[in-house]
RNA sequence: GGCGAUGUGGACAAGAGGCUAAGUCGCCCGCCUCUCAAGCGGGUCAGCGCGGGUUCGAUUCCCGCCAUCGCCGCCA
């Protein structure tokens, strides 16, 4: 059975980095036959909140993959106890009395390794002080008297080996007896059956410990697959107060990425399917997906200070956008309108066609309500360079008699409109082109967009005349 | 400080003991064209962290060093 669990510990919001680690234990699942598990990580009472729950939901939700099993660890303390007494009874842990903030570990002398005297306090006295009241965090008592060495294999670093003497006699239980990460999370992937791990590299280290734990608790260690961590373009560790909202999926969300595109950019980071491929569909990513093609180096977030898009995730998703079926991405679309203030003016049919004119030259969602304005709504703004065209001699004179015409012509397509504005130009002696780019920017504010008879067929005849008339008067 | 990892162009990222070290993004130029994109064509950018060693030959294997990252919490 393969299983894999993404395990969010509710303190912020959904960071890429996350939805990333998320993204690869699905496509593993996926690609297997396994079994993804969505396990809330909470057992920091202190720090959990709400809003952090929500948005890890929001961003989980948005990346649309979604999972088959959900738990969360706050509901499991009672196992989380039980692996803790086990492995105490076993004689593999021991009582620290030590008061919580009264010890110094500073790195400087060397690694802290356990409290003097604690590991060795003798059973009755630890049994008597724990009868009698007194706080004590539980810790793991690491064999370090004898060289011994914890190995595995880890599925993107090949094989790992560190010696006990040098893991520290790290806690499972805390004073106020809820269990630490290592503990909670080793008995739950235990009791969940977890079969892989994968996971930040972050927790590379920490691997030696949780072995530790699954053989203390008798059970054979799960596959681990560590994944390079995602890094600024300083090589720093993305953080919120650093990095701002470079590190929130919601970002890119709002920014108008398509969860898929995004998807696909975040599997680009630090994984690569080894043959040239970069758009990639779900089902492509889920069959070109293995450990094999998982870089080993932490991968660079390439954003700027002004803009907190990487350049190749904004291309990434122009690709999706103007090659996805058009039937998905109108909803879409409708959605952002929705979301802008705009009305689509026309019907489904109209909404489709429009933007399949306009997505060849958009990179996000939100271009549909920004840069396309002046086809959903009147009230748009002339932007200085179409200001310029309109300007050129005669155009205003020349786009007021197309409007006349177009107003009083039998047919409306983009054919007859290009006839009409050629025979125009011909009768007057001006290029063509004086009209077509001038009706472009009378008719959408803008110095460039789609070839002009599109726009003509887009915007529709009554808002064409209307709009050609207005350039006249003015 | 100890331990664990990583180091190919600005970013992503292939690669293999030996032909001129792929490709993508970005950037620049040209073609096309009603503009802008797209598309097509071309160009820019690394000699593979540094120093040794092995070898006929190493970026690829070995050693040392350096740099960077991670862990060393009663956070996860």
């Amino acid at each position: 059975m393969i299983r894999l669990r993404f395990a969010p510990s509710p303190t912020g919001y959904l960071h890429i980095g996350s939805a990333r680690t998320f993204i690869f234990n699905w496509l593993y699942a996926r690609r297997h036959g396994g079994t993804m598990i969505l396990r809330i990580d909470d057992t920091d009472l202190e720090r959990n909140t709400q809003a952090s729950l929500d948005s890890i939901f929001d961003g989980l939700n948005w990346l649309g993959l979604g999972w088959d099993e959900q738990y969360r660890q706050s509901e499991r303390l009672a196992q989380h106890r039980q692996a803790a007494e086990a492995i105490f009874h076993k004689g593999h842990a021991y009582r620290d009395f030590t008061p919580a903030g009264s010890e110094e570990k500073s790195h400087a002398a060397g690694p802290w390794l356990c409290n003097p005297g604690m590991r060795e306090l003798p059973a009755e006295e630890s049994d008597r002080r724990a009868a009698a009241g007194e706080p004590f965090v539980l810790r793991y008592r690491v064999p370090r008297e004898t060289r011994a060495d914890v190995r595995f294999a880890d599925a993107v670093y090949g094989g790992q080996c560190k010696a006990t003497a040098d893991v520290e006699d790290f806690a499972l239980l805390r004073s106020d007896g809820m269990p630490t990460y290592h503990l909670a999370s080793c008995a739950d992937d235990v009791d969940l059956r977890i079969s892989h791990i994968v996971r930040g590299q972050d927790h590379l280290s920490n691997t030696f410990k949780h072995i530790l734990i699954f053989e203390s608790l008798g059970a054979d260690p799960p596959r681990f697959a560590h994944l390079p961590l995602l890094v600024a373009p300083d090589g720093a560790k993305l953080s919120k107060r650093r990095h701002g909202p470079v590190v929130s999926v919601t970002t890119y969300r709002d920014a108008g990425f398509l969860p898929h595109a995004y998807v696909n950019f975040l599997c680009l980071l630090g994984w690569s399917p080894k043959d040239n491929r970069e758009q990639m569909s779900r089902q492509e990513l889920i069959e070109a997906f293995s450990f094999e093609g998982v870089n080993r180096a932490n991968a660079v977030v390439n954003f700027k200070d002004q803009d907190p898009i990487d350049p190749k995730a904004l291309w990434l998703n122009s690709q999706h956008l103007r090659s996805m079926p058009i039937e998905d991405l109108a909803p879409m679309v409708k959605a952002e309108l929705d979301g802008a203030g705009l009305a689509v003016p026309y019907g489904d049919e109209w909404l489709s066609r429009t933007v399949d004119v306009l997505r060849a030259r958009f990179f996000t969602l939100k271009d549909f309500a920004t840069r396309a304005r002046a086809y959903f709504a009147d009230d748009f703004p002339i932007e200085p360079d179409a200001l310029g065209k309109l300007d050129q001699p005669q155009a205003r004179e020349l786009l007021g008699e197309l409007g006349s015409r177009l107003a009083a012509s039998s047919e409306f397509s983009e054919q007859s409109v290009e006839a009409e504005l050629r025979k125009l130009a011909a009768e007057r002696g001006v290029k063509a082109g004086l009209l077509i780019n001038g009706a472009r920017a009378a008719l959408t504010g803008q110095p460039v967009g789609p070839s002009a008879f599109a726009v003509f067929a887009a915007i529709g005849r009554e808002r064409v005349v209307a709009r050609l008339g207005k350039v006249y008067a003015q």
